[in-house]
DNA sequence: AATAATTTTTAGTTAAAACTAAATATTTGT
DNA sequence: ACAAATATTTAGTTTTAACTAAAAATTATT
């Protein structure tokens, strides 16, 4: 596999894996930052290596042999983005890029050796998970701190009020995008909830709870 | 840079090191496993871009930009092996080809955050000096370990006697490649030495110190 | 010093992966 | 349903880094 070649095949996943149709030559063109043309030649070549299913006009779809080659490129990304943020101190939006570059190395034995020493993780910084050796991955929603029940958990990923005086709300309480955040107790007359961040216990109303997207697995 | 001329940069760094004489076209395409025409179209192209000096006919030498490249990427493959062996237990010979891969891997702030994580090691696993953040390093020298004097230091290299008596000694002794010895005491009289390995002392006899190849630094 | 052997370069090809422009399918809108 | 708009493919070109074969320069040998 050329490293171009891995790069299409883990934008066909990324582009597939929210839809049941086929992948568009253009959706695949506008994520890979190519023309429509070069896109067509490239599907023509994972076809006939079998790594895709290709019908004239009608798109592409990761055959199973394919779908195997994304999950391991997305495993190896996802282990390194822990890496570099667990073991390097690397911050929430600084992994991605050399992330990218981390997911092309070859060695079996180097990914399985990395998942080991990171204490075998399930998700990444983003709250996204981690494919298994295997290429088993738990699915993860994203719902706001509030709709989670008691005793729940998840990974801060985004906030809904993007208002200066909420983000520096988040600051002041040492709530960051990667943290994780468990629910230990819900105020069900106004919204309340006690969570613990970072090890520490903190009691945040609703209106926070409302504003703060969180990953979680289904 | 692409990858293909860093690998040259490389080449030459590590062709001209034991020579003062400039690198023969011959000498590269043996290193890197390619045909002589394809490394004069090189040359050229590294020499328009300020990395060697070429004169037809008489080989290359790189300039002071090229070997700031080259020791960028000797500390960058040194530092990953030590990664490799330090934190994920790879042994001393299989590091290298996945050396060669991270290598290329390009982000200043990744290669310094994880020289701090390895304790700014000076010497790789193979006992070959670490050029720092500005491409200094230190020489080592390879000598028998009866060479040393008391209170020095090195890394097991090699072995001069290649029996597999001698060889099961070492293993029974617990000495392998790439660890790092220190001779605590000389007795002249008889030529054996105390030394300490991997944190436990043992007595050798002039017979095994005579076989023994370390790195040391000069 | 002249010829032979070796080394290096030049000239011309190839394969991968991109591109542009033109042709062909498909989808959308009336 | 058919024209217009959009999407996709085809055909032909470019660039990078390799290659082979032939030419030219250097080095070695007698």
């Amino acid at each position: 596999m050329t490293l171009s070649e891995e790069d299409y095949v883990k934008a066909i996943y990324h582009l597939g894996k929210e839809q049941s149709a086929p992948v568009s030559t253009n959706a695949i063109a506008d994520q890979m930052s190519t023309k429509p043309s070069s896109v067509t030649d490239m599907m023509i070549k994972l076809a006939e290596k079998g790594l895709v299913n290709h019908k004239k006009y009608q798109g592409v779809t990761l055959t199973d042999h394919g779908k195997a080659i994304a999950l391991s490129i997305v495993r190896k990304h996802r282990l390194w983005e822990v890496f570099l943020v667990d073991k390097l101190h690397f911050s929430w939006d600084e992994v991605h890029e050399v992330a990218e570059q981390l997911e092309h190395i070859k060695s079996e034995k180097l990914i399985n050796h990395l998942d080991k020493y990171l204490g075998f993780p399930e998700v990444d910084p983003h709250g996204d998970p981690i494919p298994s050796k295997k290429g088993e991955m738990k699915k993860t929603v994203k719902k706001l701190l509030i709709e989670l029940p008691a005793k729940s958990i998840g990974i801060c990923v985004g906030v809904k009020d993007t208002s200066q005086a909420f983000l520096r709300f988040l600051d002041k309480n040492g709530i960051a995008l990667g943290d994780t955040i468990s629910v230990l107790d819900r105020e069900e007359f106004d919204g309340s909830m006690q969570i613990a961040i970072n090890g520490i216990e903190i009691h945040i109303s609703q209106q926070i709870a409302a504003n703060l997207f969180l990953k979680i697995p289904e």
